[in-house]
RNA sequence: GGCCCGAUGGCGGAGUGGUUACGCAGAGGACUGCAAAUCCUUGCACGCCGGUUCGAUUCCGGCUCGGGCCUCCA
């Protein structure tokens, strides 16, 4: 099943390669993590499902997969990349705490929304404010070859390594200028490597540097990060799309830098061999947005009575390099999908597991096995998984045999599932639980006295505050979306 | 202004040079006192105009529309 070689999409060179791992039956694997600055959005979250599906492909394929996925915590700008504010400081100013504090706290918000989608624990997190002296060592390593010193800090000279901008597939050497570019940069694209405070300011994250007290650029961690713990060139470094233009060139260019690569002739050059990004969770309303209108949280979700598997059942529906649209009846569409499919596993639950390799089953599992290895095409992987499921005449503990090995991949959590946990569970509930077992109680007494209108009259009733009666569904009753 | 991407049935969303995606919704059936849930069956598509080809939804060009990035962003 896993013999299928592992195909994946390069970035890099906008090309399906086929996997072949830096180190004998390794893969390590880098995914830009979130700037706790705020809540992460559903948008967001995309980026790690995917991110798990690969790990979790390459596991399955048997390589020890070594993962890492980064906390930003300090660096990220509000506006010019050289000049604005620095988000984290910012938002602690708007709150009235600690930057730490809001660090802390959203870390932690993002950690739920990790474990609420079943995306399995990386090897590390690695939070970029433990790898400061690290990043100025980098930083050190480069600086004469590569780095020029302004009054606002240490830039990075583009023109001084091969290819620049090839991940991005744009020389934004030109642009109209609508940005402020800072004064004495030697070109458009050079990026800060060290941010100087400015004279007389003090902020709550600053370190002292051979160029003064200051705070890394942003790019900087992802590189000393990716070089400290995973050793380059690493296997595969992901993230969203939007890391493609900036952030990853950026990142890619200190990295030749550090390596004393000229140009990019070969992908190991970049730091990483294969470089992947996810495509944007879209809404028809607009972009996906932290400002405007309601912001689109998991736990919003959950609020209105979603499982947060449903929302990664949608991820999986889609391929992770297509745009997907989020509508609250596309939520629906994937919840009822994953229902039907966690109300058949259930029937395989008592059967111990089998042997997968039943001949029934064989082109199935072919079947997935080369979705999955076809750049990770999940969409076609869970037709494969249904497909498995309905598959007559088989012995229950072979299927579950087949279902735990694709689920594996999937991560939808089949079999810890139960038709009780994908009830809908609104927030704004006109009635309680114990309220409606109580009058499901008085129906069933009317119905066994052959009194329809009694019995009727009640499920109308229950219908008009939101409950839908099921004689025939194990959960017996349910909230209507 | 520059760079890039997309356009598939009611909605979402795969894929392919010449038979099917698939899911949800809809329709029909089984089950049910009747419903619902579940199961079975099933209708519905490939933006427009040219070109290449025996044949194009799939390849090429143009057009229209939509989106992204160029400033932090998954």
């Amino acid at each position: 099943m896993t013999d299928t070689p592992l195909k994946l999409f390069n970035s890099l060179t906008r090309a399906i390669e086929v996997f072949e791992p830096v180190h004998e039956g390794e893969a390590r694997v880098y995914s830009c993590g979130p700037t706790v600055y705020n809540y992460p959005h559903i948008g967001n979250m995309r980026a790690y499902v995917f991110a798990d599906v690969l790990g979790r492909t390459l596991s399955w394929k048997g390589y020890d997969l070594t993962h890492i996925i980064n906390i930003t915590d300090v660096g990220h700008l509000t506006d010019d990349a050289d000049a604005g504010e620095d988000k984290m400081e910012k938002m602690a100013a708007e709150k009235a705490q600690s930057i730490w504090d809001i660090a802390k706290h959203y870390t932690e918000a993002y950690w739920a929304d990790v474990k609420a989608l079943n995306i399995r624990q990386p090897a590390k997190w690695s939070v970029a404010t433990d790898y400061i002296a690290e990043m100025i060592e980098f930083a050190q390593g480069i600086a004469d070859k590569h780095c020029y010193e302004l009054d606002s800090g240490l830039y990075f000279d583009v023109s001084t390594v091969g290819d620049y901008g090839k991940l991005a597939r744009a020389v934004t050497e030109e642009g109209e200028g609508r940005i402020d570019t800072v004064e004495g940069k030697r070109n458009a694209a050079d990026f800060a490597i060290w941010r100087k405070t400015p004279a007389g300011e003090t902020r709550q994250m600053e370190w002292d540097s051979p160029w003064g007290k200051g705070a890394p650029g942003w790019h900087l961690e992802c590189s000393v990060m990716g070089e400290k713990l995973l050793g380059f060139p690493f296997d595969i470094h992901t993230g969203g799309i939007d890391h493609r233009e900036i952030h990853h060139p950026n990142e890619i260019a200190q990295n030749q830098a550090f390596c004393g690569c000229g140009s990019l002739d070969q992908a190991t050059h970049s730091g990483a061999k294969i470089w992947m990004h996810n495509n944007f969770l879209v809404e028809r309303s607009g972009k996906m947005s932290k400002s405007a209108g309601e912001f689109l949280r998991l736990p919003l979700l959950v609020d209105k009575g979603y499982s947060p598997l449903a929302y990664r059942m949608m991820c999986l529906q889609a391929h992770y390099r297509s745009e997907l649209e989020f509508s609250w009846e596309g939520l629906q569409a994937a919840l009822t999908r994953l229902k039907r499919i966690v109300m058949a596993v259930e029937r395989l639950k008592d059967a111990p597991a089998g042997d997968p390799s039943h001949q029934k089953l064989v082109a199935i599992r072919a079947k997935f096995a080369e979705a999955i290895s076809d750049d990770l095409n999940t969409a076609v992987a869970l037709v494969a998984l249904e497909e498995a499921l309905a598959v007559k005449k088989v012995d229950a503990g072979v299927k579950r045999a087949v279902i735990e090995e694709m689920d594996a991949v999937l991560g939808l959590d089949l079999f810890g599932l139960t038709r009780t946990d994908l009830r809908i569970r609104p927030k704004d509930a006109q009635i309680t639980e114990a309220e409606i077992e109580a009058e499901l109680i008085r129906r069933k007494e009317a119905r066994m006295a052959k009194d329809f209108a009694t019995s009727d009259a009640i499920r109308e009733s229950l219908g008009e505050k939101g409950v839908e009666v099921m004689d025939g569904d194990p959960l017996g009753w349910e909230w209507k979306l």
